[in-house]
DNA sequence: GGTACTTTGGTACACGTTCG
DNA sequence: CGAACGTGTACCAAAGTACC
């Protein structure tokens, strides 16, 4: 390919978000013959034709849709260059978190408070969803940094990188009046025990499913959740036994007045933070993955 | 055929580089 | 230092294309 400048890619850019080159003549206060020139040298450059003609409009060819995802990710960095030379404390006062579902509230609390202190200067943004969502709003930049409990999946398009953040073991909790029962024999009181499970798209889920097949144990599953917060509510409410990471038991015990009845021996959930390489550049992302072992186990 | 939009050809200007 | 030259970008006018 041969070179390509900014200005013929935003041409492009601005034709691509517009839909035609009039309005993006309007947009650019530069006239429609003039873009028109401009997106044919950059047809040239690349090689093959970005837009083809339909109707009175313009639609993205594959290849235009391809170099258009390059192009959204350049004009998003031009920005935080623009505002880092301006001399912005970080590349974006705002840090856009995603968190997985099933990863425990304390354990995102515990992971992200750093980034709200005092001192940081840094307004932080987040929203839950499924892993498949989160990568793909990382994709578009509606996110610096997804918090997870497994890897990407190994045929994703996104260009991410997992950071891990540590793990920890996994306990099994229940109400002080019932503790009595499940301790004496834990884990075999456990067999037909009612019992509230994460959902089926986690990681917990599927170390547990393990966990009580290498047992023997078959407990009476009650409920599925994929909100942990959820999950510990009816657990709270006497709903049944419910596992949680042993890294936030004292919270569990004193927020839901939970006891812990034992642990689920092999059973660890990982903690995991995606995020795109040239994020890391961000301080208040790298901050999060640096001092989040600390922040998650601050006893070990 | 009128309208809206894109493409092509010609031309002008600004800017950087080279050379005398 | 200034002229000559090349390159990139802008404009206008006119032609081509598609829709209503």
């Amino acid at each position: 390919m041969r070179h390509l400048n900014y200005s013929h890619l935003q041409y492009f850019w601005t034709v691509a978000n517009e839909g035609s080159i009039a309005r993006a003549s309007e947009v650019l206060h530069i006239t429609p013959q003039t873009i028109s020139g401009q997106l044919k040298l950059l047809d040239e450059a690349v090689g093959e034709p970005l837009f083809q003609r339909v109707g009175r409009g313009l639609e993205l060819t594959d290849t235009g849709s391809l170099v258009k995802q390059y192009a959204d990710d350049i004009f998003t960095l031009g920005g935080e260059l623009a505002q880092v030379v301006r001399g912005r404390q970080a590349a974006s006062q705002v840090l856009n978190v995603g968190i997985v579902h099933s990863i425990a509230k304390l354990i995102s609390y515990r992971v992200l408070h750093p980034v709200v202190a005092a001192d940081s200067g840094m307004r932080l943004s987040c929203v839950e969803g499924d892993l498949d969502e989160l990568l793909a709003d990382l994709s578009v930049h509606r996110l610096d940094l997804v918090l997870s409990d497994r890897r990407m999946p190994v045929n994703t398009s996104v260009k991410a990188y997992n950071h891990s953040l540590g793990d920890s073991p996994i306990a099994l909790f229940c109400k002080p009046t019932a503790i009595r029962r499940y301790k004496t024999d834990f884990p075999q009181t456990l067999h037909g025990a009612p019992m509230l499970m994460p959902g089926r798209g986690s990681a917990m889920r599927r170390e547990l499913d393990d966990w009580f097949e290498r047992m023997k144990i078959e407990p009476r599953i009650v409920a599925e959740f994929d909100d942990s917060a959820l999950l510990k509510m009816f657990g709270a409410g006497d709903a049944g036994v419910f596992p949680a990471p042993h890294a936030i038991a004292p919270e569990i015990e004193r927020m839901y007045s939970a006891r812990v009845i034992g642990m689920a021996d092999g059973v660890r959930e990982t903690y995991l933070a995606i995020s795109p390489e040239r994020r890391l550049k961000n301080p208040a992302v790298l901050a999060v993955i640096e001092r989040a072992r600390e922040q998650l186990f601050p006893a070990a």
